[in-house]
RNA sequence: GCGCCCAUAGCUCAGAGGAUAGAGCAGCUGCCUUCUAAGCAGUUGGUCGCAGGUUCGAUUCCUGCUGGGCGCGCCA
């Protein structure tokens, strides 16, 4: 990458200017090469100047005169140096560099893009994770993509990233207890029973659905079965078939888990206890007014944490220790929580726990995302569930489709509220961002199409002279291509998938305007020009294709 | 009361300590006998919530306020 080679480039000089005795400092600082707002700056603009100046105690200008003294650089890739502002040294690239980028894409193809920034680290994101007794909701929609994105994101960085969903089935949990009553009163009321439904036991229609199917599947074979055998019984058959479907819809959302942990494995496995007695080991427990305690507060948690009830039995967080120190005994070197905003509470406790446990808690990545509230008619919609008018994430997705909807819950930031608008995303319009990126990807498409109706040949990469790229339009374009690699990087490092929708944005608006300036294949364009804009045009497909497959968005060919 | 998130153009939001703070929408004005007008161009619009601090430099980091959203169980 020619950023990399500017840096280091920049690096040497300054440790030349070092060794001549020419400039000052221990150890050589931080610095950026960044593309600059301002294209009047040139291709690329460094700081390094403005960062060494204390330690230099020189004025930045004159540190950066020191460097240029020192700055070696091949003089065919290089048109000039200056210094400008504050102390940025600013550099100025023949068009060679551009040129060399269009050659990388096409020879990458659908690799372009990728790096190994990440040296196949063992990432573990643990996302949706919903509660295996009902469907699968709006926000658990953005977790889904927020985590199916991310791990695309961390698998293009170079990381070795696996996807794990945890269901939530521990069978002692109350609530698990509660829907399986509630699936058996259904059952029974089926029969004509006249039991009255629990207050707090769960209305939705898809428990009488359920109830129904085991009616005309299994009959009344269940009426005279004891309550106890029969209310184990439902309670699992009705975890199995809310798995099924949360499995289905999110299948439906283009987003597969590697692994669907339970925690009711921990139990099984005495996990729970073992992670407990680990704790106690390291002298990381006590017990107070009859329950267990995590001494939590040791590593920056505000209150201790309770582990096992009065009652005895494990708290939440006993199975979210085991859970977590399950994943850590698995292998993996940086784990990934994805939770939704009711659960930033129990970041600190998490990280508490792992700590105590003597696993360092930066290992530990916990994204919180915020809420989704989605309008239709500029008006506030899904007012809550008790009124029964929630929408579902299946519901949405048959509504808006799959491209939308992924496209819209990524579109702002985690740490930002999200205000998901129902008629925006169906409108076939240019005021819908994922239009007009699919857009920009099917008029590519049509003019490679129409080169080849016309019989015009698309010569190999390496044939063709791209020296007659060089307008405006075509030289902003191959910057942004270029800067496609550097992003999912960012993106990778900063967990923050949200960057790609926009990248797609900010590559779909620089080719629009490239496709309005500057014409292929119409009458009059010299054959050397066509072809080099061919070769552009093949590169900017091949880096939008790229970057919606992230997403997880299709990249039509006609629209 | 405590915690998390947010506060940037009329609206929805970007902006990893850098130069003149950006995009889309909305408003106004133009561009299709020419590769897809689901597009492009021009123009209007800002005390980056307030007050301090750190820094050569703060919309960005820190502290304190103000306003809004969400949450705060030996529930999961």
């Amino acid at each position: 990458m020619i950023k990399q080679v500017l840096i280091d480039a920049l690096a040497k000089a300054a440790q030349q200017a070092h060794a001549a005795n020419a400039l000052t400092y221990e150890t050589l600082p931080e610095f950026t090469v960044e593309r600059p707002a301002n294209a009047a700056f040139g291709d690329f603009s460094a700081n390094l100047a403005m960062v060494l100046a204390s330690a230099a105690k020189r004025p930045p200008r004159q540190v950066a005169q020191a460097l240029l003294e020192h700055l070696s650089l091949p003089d065919d890739l290089l048109e000039r140096v200056e210094i400008a502002g504050p102390g940025f040294i600013n550099l100025y690239l023949k068009p060679v560099w551009l040129h060399e980028v269009v050659q990388e894409i096409h020879r990458q193809g659908e690799a372009y893009g990728r790096s190994q920034r990440g040296q196949g680290k063992k990432v573990l994101a643990e996302f949706v994770s919903a509660n295996p007794n009902g469907p699968l909701s709006i926000p658990h929609g953005r977790g889904a993509i927020i985590g199916d994105v991310l791990c695309s994101v961390l698998a293009a960085a170079g990381f070795a990233v696996s996807r794990e969903f945890y269901v939530n089935d521990a069978a002692t949990s109350s609530q698990m207890v509660r829907f399986g009553e509630s699936l058996v009163v259904r059952y029974l009321q089926e029969f004509g029973k006249e039991i009255e439904f629990p207050e707090d036991g769960y209305h939705g229609e898809y428990v009488i659905d359920f109830a129904r199917r085991i009616k005309a599947r299994d009959g009344d074979r269940y009426l005279q079965m004891p309550a106890a055998d029969r209310l184990e019984l439902f309670t699992n058959m009705g975890k199995d078939a809310m798995i099924e479907w949360q499995r289905e819809v999110l299948a439906n959302f283009g987003v597969e888990f590697d692994t669907w942990f339970r925690e009711s494995a921990l139990f099984k496995n005495n996990e729970v206890q073992k992670g407990i007695d680990a704790l106690a080991e390291r002298g990381e427990t006590y017990q107070s007014e009859g329950a267990t305690w995590l001494a939590s507060t040791k590593y920056g948690d505000d209150k201790d944490r309770p582990l096992v009830r009065t009652n005895g039995k494990p708290t939440y967080l006993a199975s979210d220790v085991a859970y977590h120190r399950n994943k850590f005994e698995r292998g993996f070197d940086i784990l990934i929580d994805i939770w939704g905003p009711d659960h930033h509470g129990y970041i600190a406790r998490t990280k508490a726990s792992m700590a105590a446990l003597g696993y360092d808690p930066e290992r530990v990545h916990i994204l919180i995302y915020q809420v989704v509230r989605l309008m239709r008619n500029g008006e506030f919609v899904m007012g809550g569930k008790r009124k029964g008018d929630i929408i579902l994430l299946s519901e949405l997705i048959e509504q808006v489709g799959k491209d939308a909807a992924r496209f819209f819950f990524l579109l702002r930031s985690s740490d930002s509220d999200l205000n998901f608008d129902l008629d925006l995303a169906v409108q076939e319009s240019p005021d819908n961002p994922v239009y007009y990126v699919q857009y920009a990807h099917a008029r590519i498409a049509s003019i490679l199409r129409t080169a080849e109706e016309k019989g015009v040949a698309l010569p190999e990469i390496g044939e063709v002279d791209l020296s007659p790229l060089g307008e405006e339009a075509e030289i902003s374009l191959i910057r942004r291509l270029a800067e496609f690699p550097e992003e999912i990087i960012t993106a990778a490092e900063l967990y923050e998938p949200h960057r790609m929708p926009r990248y797609a944005q900010d590559l779909a608006r620089e080719f629009h305007v490239f496709y309005d300036r500057c014409p292929v294949l119409k009458e009059g364009v010299d054959p050397h020009v066509r072809d080099a804009r061919l070769m552009l045009v093949r590169a900017a497909k091949i880096t939008l294709r790229n970057v919606l497959t992230l997403i997880g968005v299709s990249a039509p060919e006609r629209m």
